[in-house]
RNA sequence: GCUGGCGUAGCUCAACGGUAGAGCAGCUGAUUUGUAAUCAGCAGGUUGCGGGUUCGAAUCCCAUCGCCAGCUCCA
């Protein structure tokens, strides 16, 4: 792979090595320039800082990875699509356009918004802008001029951008056709490069992500050097669909999910059984790490969250009920049930640090335009912890979560990525608390060297966290793990522990999930393994399927036997072909089908199909039990 | 919550101003079957819910609920 070079406003030039993102580049740089400007050629990517650009626009160009020069087509397909848009919508103000992980997007400021048969439109006339082969050239003007060849335009948001810049920026805009942008660059030479190209979706998408300001018309699309790299993607999208929880939740009969109660979610049969395995492994691992569990009420007074802070801060988000004459509420959060449980006796530093978890369920009303199957829903189980420790304990205390998430995930065999998010808007505590306790976060990641990201003012109102994110089958990523230092809530419910010197002191309180949410890690588990469970997570472990009905004595001992070890098996009697019979166990994706006819039921064996690997042959039947449990008892993932 | 799209049988879809149909699943019967669908029959819907327009509405309009994509927000 290439490296990456990049031209300073210095003219300096500076080396990447390959594979470093263009967003890991912009984060080192911004520390030492005021302001950014970026480009990327398809050769391997060139970053031009010599010509400033608005920040936003260029850390939207920013997010594509380094090694592909595909960003760069994408970005100039979204001024092919300005250009378009442009012809047919004169009165269209354009918003940003930058290249995305699998595409692009433009915003434009129309006064109603694109039809689906706009967009059809939209895509013949970019068809046409590509055949008409117009050269992309730069142009560099001052500040000034910018601003009055983008007012003279109308384009208001274009003149916001460049308002924002620094007073002596050079802008530099690009050319094709008759269509200008305000653009950093780079482009590829000629529209003539489009070769593949297609507009997905359009959305409402808020002007600078501010729901303050004007939503304007987003329309997303992509494209490849060649039409069989954008049928291979289209293949890929339709492929990944297979795998969504809503549909094989539906499917696998895990979950649903009803009208009755949006964003309230409904366990099956099998999606129990999930989750009960998920909990079993969970209590082992944390009584393994001198965890303590805990059970907190899920309705508890109002004065109680006035006290937590909740009502200050989070009760948009809460679900309220009178009884008698007080108010109450559905806790949204396990915390204050946590320190009532720790303040109902007198800690010694000696029993410190202290570990309670819990399998919380809370509920928070989320709006309703977010709800996403079992990923976004109003009320769910944390598998949350509150640590209360000495204040000289946090470092170890941090690690030691961080060490149990690494080991549940590679356990699942997840991928994940890590952010630290800092202080958020609405907050409570001094910058000096905050200071002290994202360091408190930041110091053991840096110790077991975990790469992470900062997300600015992402944290929770009490304390800043870490999260450990993945990605579902569409790229979508979520929130799963989280591990949050709070310096605010000990105060607040006035903790104390006995130090040596015999006098009370605030211990340090951190929250924690593992799994985050068990619908959410469930919804990431369903796709990760397309329904395709490890054995110890399987509904169905074994299928037992006899020929005819003069084996069904024989089966039906075979499944006595398997359950009698704990193996979930069942049996299938119906009449039924066998291949039927296998066709809807494949289907099911139980991992093992054992076959029986008069040859097995002879000898005392079983035929053994793998949902993995089709039919395997014959096997001894306590042999081929002790190898399952094996399995199960391990734990293996596929 | 916001923008757009979509709600027809359990599922996937058809009918798109003339009064709702198919495949799969389900049920019944026949068949006793050897590694991804045996055959036949039966049953199943006040077209999300509520208004309106019309001689007539699943089809058009309004409102509402839900779902989908995205934005904002989050485990």
């Amino acid at each position: 792979m290439a490296e990456i070079r990049i031209t300073l406003p210095d003219q300096s030039v500076r080396s990447y090595a390959a594979g470093t993102t263009a967003l890991a580049v912009a984060e080192e740089l911004s520390r030492g320039l005021a302001k950014k400007a970026l480009a990327a050629k398809a050769n391997g990517i060139v970053v031009d800082l010599t010509s400033p650009l608005m920040e936003d626009a260029a850390l939207e160009i920013l997010t594509f990875e380094s090694d592909e020069g595909r960003a760069t087509l994408r970005h100039s397909s979204a001024h092919v699509l300005a250009a378009a848009v442009k012809r047919l919508f004169p009165e269209a103000k354009l918003g940003i356009g930058p290249s995305i992980a699998d595409g692009f997007y433009y915003d434009f400021d129309v006064p109603t918004p694109f039809s689906p048969e706009d967009v059809t439109r939209i895509e013949a006339e970019m068809a046409r802008v590509i055949q008409e082969d117009q050269e992309f050239v730069r142009e560099e003007i001052s500040r000034e001029e910018a601003i009055a060849r983008f007012e003279a335009r109308g384009e208001v948001y274009k003149v916001e951008l460049i308002r924002d810049l620094p007073e002596d920026a050079v802008i530099s805009l690009y050319h094709n056709g008759e269509f200008v942008d305000l653009c950093a660059g780079p482009h590829v030479t000629s529209t003539r490069a489009v070769k593949a190209f297609k507009l997905l979706s359009v959305a409402g998408a808020y002007w600078r992500g501010d729901e303050r300001r004007p939503m304007l018309q987003r329309i997303y699309g992509t494209s490849f050097e060649k039409k069989s790299d954008l049928d291979e993607y289209l293949v890929r999208l339709e492929e990944a669909k297979k795998r969504d929880h809503r549909r094989l939740g539906r499917e696998l009969e895990i979950f649903s999910l009803h009208e009755e109660g949006a964003g309230f979610p409904f366990y099956h049969p099998n999606g129990v059984i999930i989750r009960n395995e998920l909990i079993k492994y969970w209590r082992e691992q944390h009584r393994r790490r001198g965890y303590q569990e805990i059970q907190t009420p899920i309705i508890l007074n109002e004065e109680l969250w006035h006290r937590s802070g909740h009502w200050d801060h989070y009760r948009e988000n809460m679900y309220f009920t009178q009884i008698d004459e007080d108010m109450h509420a559905v806790k949204p959060m396990n915390c204050p049930g946590a320190m009532l449980v720790f303040k109902q006796k007198l800690h010694s530093y000696r029993d410190l640090p202290v570990r309670y978890c819990e399998l919380g369920l809370v509920h928070r009303h989320e709006l309703s335009g977010v709800l996403h199957g079992l990923t976004r829903v109003r009320a769910f189980t944390q598998d949350d912890a509150h640590l209360f420790m000495l204040p000289e304990q946090i470092e170890d205390e941090i690690e030691g979560v961080i060490d149990l998430v690494e080991e549940f995930y590679a356990l699942f065999g997840l991928n994940y990525h890590v952010e630290l998010s800092t202080k958020p808007e609405k907050a409570m505590g001094s910058e000096e608390v905050w200071e002290r306790a994202t360091g408190a976060l930041r110091k053991p990641l840096e110790r077991r060297g975990v790469k992470y990201k900062i997300n600015e003012g992402d944290g929770a109102f009490y304390g800043p966290k870490i999260d450990f994110h993945l990605r579902d089958s569409l790229g979508r990523s979520w929130q799963c793990a989280t591990i949050q230092a709070d310096f605010q809530m000990p105060e607040r419910f006035d903790l104390n522990y006995i130090g040596p010197d015999g006098e009370k002191h605030r211990p340090v309180m951190v929250h924690r999930v593992i799994f985050g949410s068990l619908e959410r890690f469930l919804a990431m588990l369903i796709e990760e393994y397309a329904g395709a469970f490890p054995t110890w997570l399987a509904p169905v472990q074994v299928k037992i399927l006899p020929i005819a009905d003069r084996h069904h004595d024989y089966a039906r001992q075979l499944w006595g036997q398997f359950e009698a070890a704990g193996i979930r098996s069942e049996l299938d009697t119906r009449n039924e072909k066998i291949g039927y019979k296998i066709r809807e166990a494949q289907l099911q994706k139980i991992p093992y089908m054992l076959i029986v006819g008069d040859k097995e039921m002879e000898e005392g064996t079983a035929s053994l199909r793998k949902r993995s690997e089709g039919d395997v042959g014959t096997v001894a039947i306590d042999q081929f039990q002790q190898e399952v449990l094996d399995e199960i008892n391990n734990r293996r993932s596929r």
